[in-house]
DNA sequence: TCTCCTCCTCCCGCTGAATGGAAGAGCCGT
DNA sequence: ACGGCTCTTCCATTCAGCGGGAGGAGGAGA
């Protein structure tokens, strides 16, 4: 939509150089945000400029660019994301308590899970999610959950195409996934020994607001025969999350179902 | 810098289109959005339509405009309040067990304290700060801490500036005020009872990253005799938290010293 | 049912803000 | 001193953004 030879808005262009962040990038020259954004470094100075006005990015005594405390203002003062993890904080708190392993919360966020909220056990096995983390719908166990529950649109759209592999035991075949999706609404939660790390086994269960899934919580745990005796305790908590979300909030947390 | 007859960027009118949004306005109607914004509606709808697209913006099922969750994304996956609130969060926990009052943080951000935190007591006395919500510089424990620490370009203008006032007892004529920031230094913390609510005391200790003031810590408690007994508790978390952040992250969480 | 109102989307011609190559200034290590 | 990097500034070109207004959809009231 810019007169570019690439045809990009200038919000396209914003949102690219707010991506070029990342939790191990978080601070950057300019022609660092220049070539990850992919934009010339004239145009990345005048926007980071301008952005950094508006305090959406922030620049050090040195001149580097970092994320403004602003777009954690605009982003935090009125996210549904906000009202879901404060909700959900306290009952994953007694989940982990009770189970002693890795607690998490993810939500549809384009053809992705986005973990939202993460509770660590200490010694635990592997977990390679983290807050702000995203993984494969078909590959995470919150993410077969939401994929289990998702628009016919979007799921039909990543059944076709290429799924993600981790290990000899991520579902990474079109049937096998829609059958396993199948089992996942029929049995009500989902259950990955091995689909992302070879020691680790995930289980996620939906959480709905009002009937309607709007996230997943999930547990990590070891991968040997007492992985299945975790699902009784997740589900409990996802009952008891759903029926503290539903009935009382007049925000919705939607499930995106558009992609970029 | 747009060609609009008030000449306003795009990211300018993006960034008014998210402040439109707030605690109590987290689901508008398009029109809504307009009018807060100030914007012509056809703009409006272009705009949030650009917006939505990248996730910035969501819609629900009746079109209503809501915050994406790709923006909370963008801000929290590299956001330098990320790693502040991590670390503190645990100091304030313990001195929220210890003190079983309300326990805060508060960072610069343009010219107001920007609370980023908060635990609160159960039955405890009033709190207006709430997660992302503001108070002025002059006013809160916080703010004082914050602005007794502030580069000197700040500070002046803010005590130059018109300056806030909730109570009788709020600090808002610049020689008195100018003479408690000396205090603050000097004294180590701001001690602040009925600068808000005729009820309540705030107590603010600064918190530093390799010597520079980077967040103020605060509690809430009775305004009576006891209030002082606190000051001592919330010091020692404050050594604890600065210690924690010192020396070991290479983010600098940035005391933004320019206005809007 | 009809009217009135508000909401929203789409159309379309105008125009000046955004663009980015290039020039030049600064900084560092060799 | 020099090559290689950084970043800022300049400026002619031009198309993306603009927004008034038409028109459709939906809901409340009569």
């Amino acid at each position: 939509m810019a007169r570019s030879p690439d045809g990009e808005s200038v919000i396209t262009r914003a949102v690219r150089i707010l991506d070029a962040f990342g939790p191990e990038s978080t601070v950057l020259s300019l022609s660092e945000v220049s070539r990850r954004a992919r934009l010339p470094l004239a145009t990345t100075a005048r926007l980071v400029k301008e952005m950094a006005r508006h305090g959406l990015l922030d620049r050090d005594e040195r001149r580097q660019v970092l994320i403004g405390t602003r777009m954690w203002e605009l982003a935090e003062r009125a996210s549904p994301v906000k009202d879901l993890r404060e909700a959900a904080l306290q009952y994953m708190g007694d989940l982990h308590s009770v189970v002693g392993h890795s607690t998490q919360l993810g939500v549809l966020e384009g053809d992705e899970a986005l973990f939202v909220e993460r509770l660590t056990a200490p010694g635990s096995v592997v977990n390679v999610t983290r807050i702000a983390g995203r993984l494969p719908l078909n590959a995470s166990s919150a993410g077969l959950v939401l994929l289990a529950h998702a628009p016919d649109e979007l799921r039909e759209r990543v059944l076709r195409g290429p799924l993600a592999s981790y290990t000899p035991h991520t579902l990474s075949e079109e049937q096998v996934l829609r059958a396993e999706l199948a089992e996942v609404r029929r049995r009500g939660f989902a259950f990955c020994p091995g689909h992302i790390h070879s020691d680790a086994t995930g289980i996620a269960v939906p959480v709905r607001r009002d009937g309607r899934v709007v996230a997943a919580m999930g547990l990590v745990v070891p991968n040997d025969d007492t992985a299945w005796t975790f699902s009784r305790p997740l589900m409990l908590a996802g009952l008891s999350l759903s029926r503290a979300l539903s009935g009382t909030g007049p925000t919705q947390a939607p499930a995106r179902a558009a992609g970029g």
